[in-house]
DNA sequence: TGTACATCAGTGAACGCGCGTTCACTGATGTAC
DNA sequence: TGTACATCAGTGAACGCGCGTTCACTGATGTAC
């Protein structure tokens, strides 16, 4: 039965957004298509219809929850001054909600390791996402120079750590004491950065100096 | 054909071992029972003499491969000077080698996202790998007092976060800034704590004494 | 030390199951006239 | 605007495949006497 153009681009995009939450909730392997054509009461014949294969869904659904997850960011952060960006922002990201949600949560942390096995397709559609939460962190912890920049990367690196280690572990105060240290440490070497300008930072620090022989 | 007691435990240990490699390569799910039997030229039937079920191979394949993992690490650094070590245990993890080959690398790095939508037995087993990569963080960073073990907290999820999104990312470059980023930026902290005496480094940090309300 | 027998590691086929994908078919939608 | 026909979204069954697990069997090992 042939629907108009209209039902089938909201199908289309129904299917993509019930995939995207059922992977971040049970990773990639665990769902299969018949399940996510169930969420919508349709049957699995009818996906390659608008779909080439598992893969291609799969590379659509980490696009459509990375969106998903930075317009939320957005939302949740807009009108904070600067400088509470990245307080707000840790505040989420490194919450028990965000944790026991996968589900409405980050792709990045949802499925790094599933797609570190994927095709090429799931690869580059995971490296858009992966840059997407590292703008979120240029905005939260802003700042010019090699060194900034090395400092947002450590931090979403920890972000994400921090989420992941958190979710596999069967330790509650193991992952709520991971969380809460990455947030400090992130947030006390936020404000240590700003207090001091850049330029003197660079100038104390025997570390970077060392490093940029 | 009734093996003897020393060819059934070493033929079980073997089984283990490259259980543990195979997973962290590939994943838990991409590798079968039969695959690890094959490793040994053995045909799948005979696992059931040696294991209950394929969830308590991958709970001892991961407690083979911290302990391989830790035994490398302490290796690797055996009469490193006390001050020395971070970045020893740094240049390590954080090494292109140790993200091209998951194989012969941390297990909690290689499949913390499996563990997450594992059964208990597995997740148990995973956080005991963790807590030994955390002793491995206690023994590089070292430190008294919360401040400290919030530090080394800290480090280890950035380094298993680093580790994870390089081998996710299609993007060498990307791949290789967080590995150092990450390096870099627990480089730094370690030796900014080890300049100067905890003491004073609390007093003059007003992140700190603000969180401690 | 020798013998009879129980044990059990490993074989290889089978079990039921769920997977991704294909396909003939249906019938409402879209289009050409 | 009306009609004839092509298109194609969705159905439901089937395909081949690989999975974890079971099981009857084999024959060397271990044990009891």
């Amino acid at each position: 039965m042939r629907r108009s153009r209209e039902d089938t681009a909201a199908t289309r995009q129904a299917i993509v957004k019930d995939a995207s939450r059922l992977f971040r909730a049970r990773g990639i392997d665990a769902v299969s298509v018949a399940d996510v054509m169930g969420e919508q009461g349709l049957t699995v014949g009818g996906f390659y219809r608008h779909f080439a294969d598992k893969e291609q869904l799969v590379a659509e659904a980490i696009a459509a929850a990375s969106e998903q997850s930075s317009d939320g960011h957005a939302a949740a952060t807009k009108g904070y001054a600067p400088g509470k960006l990245a307080a707000r922002m840790l505040e989420r990201y490194l919450s028990k909600e965000h944790c026991e949600h996968p589900e409405a949560g980050c792709p990045v942390a949802a499925l790094c390791s599933d797609v570190a096995h994927g095709g090429p397709a799931v690869r580059a559609s995971f490296t858009r996402a992966l840059r997407r939460l590292l703008q979120m962190a240029d905005e939260a912890l802003p700042g010019d120079g090699a060194r900034a920049r090395e400092r947002r990367l450590h931090a979403a690196a920890a972000m994400v750590g921090a989420v992941v280690l958190a979710r596999a572990t069967d330790d509650p105060a193991l992952a709520d004491a991971l969380l809460r240290s990455v947030r400090r440490g992130i947030e006390q070497a936020s404000e240590r950065e700003s207090a001091s300008p850049p330029r003197r930072a660079r100038a104390t620090s025997s570390a970077a100096a060392r490093r940029r022989r």
